[in-house]
DNA sequence: CTGCATGCAAAAACTTTGCACCGCC
DNA sequence: GGCGGTGCAAAGTTTTTGCATGCAG
């Protein structure tokens, strides 16, 4: 039988804070904010909240090859590009293309379910700082 | 000026291990295979080594949503299924959008090398033991 | 010889978990 | 008052690193 979900500030406080951010902070960067609001939440309690909001499909949980995880409060299908520099996580638009989940799906005996798509580079920023160097 | 690399039995081993395989593994198990060949190896070298091939284009770093990075030893571009129930890293065939990278460049300030899709779901292994469950 | 690579072990970085307590339903 | 959530701290997992020594060029 399903587990009832109870509602906690820290959880909704988490949620909150994830939407009003594009750039996909880390648990350590959501932690540290969270703390303004609620200043005795604990790192522990962010990262159980952080799992269980990417379990209920509320957030999504991101690994890149560079530094740790991230989480989007985007759940609807973008794509990503992740900077090697300096390891931001920028939304990509206009790149998406729906029709490889059932291009892969074809002769897979697997059950596929998602698709993720990442673009690695140098970003805007870090593209600036190299030229002045 | 960039530093001369001089060659390893550790790392040529490391290597050759990695061709033998198709299954991306694990810093853990490229280690535990190597010491069969070289008893003393340290898993502190198997690291190293890894991000040194990595560094020189050798073999690929891939980090997904589960478990630990993964290695592989096929550089041309291709793309892979993650299993999100057990982890398994599976190679992809005739997936590939090429044009995506010159469509994601476009408009974007920042300088676009790579490109990597992932599929995830549930792979043909663990879908025969759901179903006997 | 010179200095990169190694083995070892400690430490760092990241994440999960056990436990006692708190507070919602 | 039962059970999910929390804070705290300890522990787990994965990866990196300092240092003395080894070995390729």
């Amino acid at each position: 039988m399903n587990t009832v979900r109870k509602r906690s500030k820290q959880r909704d406080s988490i949620q909150r804070f994830l939407e009003t951010r594009r750039d996909h902070p880390t648990a350590e960067t959501v932690y540290h904010h969270i703390r303004e609001e609620i200043p005795n939440i604990s790192l522990g309690t962010v990262y159980r909240n952080l799992a269980l909001l990417s379990e209920m499909g509320e957030i999504r949980k991101i690994s890149t090859d560079e530094g740790p995880d991230r989480f989007d409060p985007i759940t609807t299908p973008h794509d990503h590009f992740v900077c090697r520099q300096c390891g931001s996580l920028i939304d990509m638009e206009g790149t998406r293309a729906p029709h490889l989940i059932k291009e892969a799906q074809k002769g897979f005996e697997g059950q596929i379910d998602d698709q993720r798509t990442f673009f690695y580079g140098t970003c805007p920023t870090c593209m600036k700082k190299d030229q002045s160097a």
